[in-house]
RNA sequence: GCAUCCGUAGCGCAAUUGGAUAGAGUGUCAGCCUCCGACGCUGAAGGUUGUGGGUUCGAUCCCCGCCGGGUGCACCA
């Protein structure tokens, strides 16, 4: 139930909506303090009082009722504390009513979010680099979805540049097509790598590449179907690592795609008088907002970047109406987007304002940057299997005895992999390292999927759930309520914020506080209805641990 | 040079959009398995929130300066 809301219409404070109110309403650091405070500083200008007696004026409007137990004022705070009873039993028997949909909602009803992200380039390798964009898009996807909201899953191929006719020239003289069945990406990369090695002595092969680029677009058979080869052999192989990491996309409308819809954004920016030319390049003035120039054609009058991202979010907004546009892109991109967006407020696109780039740091390795073009790089693939080995290892000498070992080690291993790149807030960089995605130590993946196979194995052994009713709560049984009660507003913020580490996290903490719970109080064994009490709400965290993590693509094993 | 992001315990991080005594983890040290899963739990130690000002009843959070680091800044995407 919605203690906040319950609370602020109590309080009906003039001047301010139930709504404004329950914003206001926080939760105290100590718990004894109370379950919700409404500091009333802010009320103290408009008011004209000081905080404290607001505080005991508002106090006197509320009497205790079997929701609101005590009121009572410290300092500039009104401390409200809520019947634990009450808010036991009601949170418990929502969890398990809703059950897995515990925490969803309507919010987002007949609106449209469109989420470019993952945005890989045709025939180079899924690398950690892709990692981020890739699970934080996916757990945005969910989050959204979750959230009622219609959620399109964009993923924006990189499949247009001279690099394809660099790789026709190297397919050319050092690939051949048994050879690169068999090694795939990587075997792609190699002779990729090669390349621009052989280039550095041997410039001419520069223009080949040109060339080859140039027949593509005139339609040459040939180089179109070796094109076609490399794309079609690109989404195959990368189609594994979007199925263990539980993302999916609705559209793979990539940069080809837009190739016939530049014309009309530069013909729209001519028209309206944006389009100047500066050292026989096309672009759009941007000094006026503090930002360098937009550029749009280059001398030879191709196209750019910013021209294509224009063309895609026009026709995006065409074909689904977004209610906002989503583009998980990494930081170093922060300037691009705001200069495009800032071009199509400029074009007098009103729903530029509905374009929000959500950007996050880096991933790099120990010994510097990496790159397609010299082949140091770290694979996608390579380091789930390494999380998985290293997974059925610790099983091996934890639990050898236990069933499925393969599929545990599997849930366990690639869960580490996405746990960590959610985990800190976006915007941290990630320095990658072995070692410490392999450390299943402290609060990691394996720790809370250790706690969901316990609660488990509790219910399994503690038979059917009976009748309950809430007559004693110990603290640990308290602190596990309130987070459960909290969770809905938690994937709410996530979605506000577009920040799935905020459902990370809670799932760590809903484990440890029942981790904390096991220890203190006995489940089984105990007073019939104390034990039904405690099953049910072993049950709802079992639950709710499931759908935290469902949303972040993350698996919890029955037993490990 | 200009723009932008970041700086919190030895280390990598969190902090309820400006709120009450800045929190967990890891590492170190000391404990807990004849009792529902020890991949667990308890305790100790560890802080002038980079720095100097300002705004405010109140600042890790907002503003200004400085220091340190990342990223971006014209025909790549």
């Amino acid at each position: 139930m919605d203690y906040k809301k319950y609370i602020a219409e109590k309080l009906n404070i003039e001047g301010l909506s139930a709504e404004e109110t329950a914003a206001m309403l926080e939760v105290p650091p100590q718990s004894d303090m109370g379950d919700y405070a409404l500091p009333c500083f802010r009320l103290a200008k408009t008011m004209r009082k000081a905080p404290p007696l607001i505080a005991k004026e508002l106090a006197a409007k509320i009497s205790a009722d079997g929701v609101i137990c005590e009121v009572s004022v410290a300092g500039g705070y009104l401390n409200f504390k809520i019947d634990r009873l009450h808010r036991a039993e009601d949170t418990v028997r929502e969890v398990l009513e809703k059950g897995e949909r515990y925490g969803s909602s309507d919010l987002g009803a007949g609106k449209t979010i469109c989420i470019d992200y993952s945005s890989i380039n045709i025939a180079k390798p899924f690398h950690i680099g892709h990692l981020s964009t890739t699970v934080i898009g996916g757990a945005l996807y969910k989050i959204l979805s979750f959230l009622g909201y219609k959620a399109v899953g964009i993923n924006h191929l990189g499949d247009y540049g001279t690099q394809f006719g660099k790789l026709i020239v190297a397919y050319k003289r050092w690939g051949d097509k048994e050879t690169i069945e068999k090694g795939k990406l990587r075997e792609l990369m190699r002779i990729y790598v090669k390349f621009h090695e052989e280039a550095e002595k041997h410039p001419e092969l520069e223009d080949e590449a040109r060339h080859y680029f140039k027949l593509i677009e005139d339609g040459d058979k040939e180089a179109n179907e070796l094109f076609a080869w490399f794309k079609e052999l690109t989404l195959k192989e990368v189609q594994k690592i979007y199925d263990r990491l539980k993302v999916t996309f609705d559209s793979y409308a990539g940069e080809s795609f837009y190739n016939d819809k530049m014309q009309p954004v530069i013909d729209e920016l001519k028209e309206k008088g944006l389009l100047k030319m500066s050292d026989g390049a096309a672009i759009v003035n941007l000094e006026e907002y503090g930002m360098p120039p937009c550029l749009i054609l280059k001398k030879d009058g191709s196209s750019l970047y910013a021209t294509r991202d224009m063309a895609a979010a026009i026709y995006r907004k065409k074909t689904y109406d977004f209610y906002k546009s989503l583009y998980v892109v990494a930081y170093q991109q922060d300037l691009h987007f705001k200069q495009f967006f800032k071009v199509l407020e400029l074009m007098g696109k009103e729903w530029a304002k509905d374009l929000v780039h959500v950007s996050y740091g880096m991933v790099s390795m120990e010994d510097g940057a990496m790159s397609t073009r010299t082949g140091k790089v770290v694979f996608l693939e390579d380091v789930l299997d390494k999380c998985v080995e290293k997974a059925a290892a610790i099983i091996e000498e934890k639990n050898e005895k236990l069933e499925n070992k393969a599929e545990v080690a599997r849930q366990v291993g690639t869960g580490a992999v996405i746990f960590g790149a959610l985990y800190n807030n976006k915007i941290k960089d990630i320095v990658f390292s072995y070692d410490k995605v392999l450390n299943f130590d402290g609060e990691t993946c394996p720790y809370v999927q250790y706690t969901g196979a316990r609660c488990n194995s509790v219910l399994k052994k503690g038979g059917e759930i009976g009748a309950f009713r809430a007559e004693t709560l110990t603290d640990e049984e308290y602190a596990l309520v309130a987070l459960l009660d909290n969770f809905p507003n938690v994937v709410k913020e996530a979605a506000e914020k577009y920040e799935p580490s905020f459902v990370t996290r809670f799932a760590v903490d809903l484990a440890k506080a029942y981790n904390k719970f096991y220890i203190a109080d006995k489940i089984i064994g105990s007073e019939e209805n104390v034990k039904n009490f405690r099953l049910a709400l072993t049950k709802a965290v079992h639950t709710v641990l499931k759908t935290a993590f469902a949303l972040l693509g993350i698996e919890i094993p029955e037993q490990m």
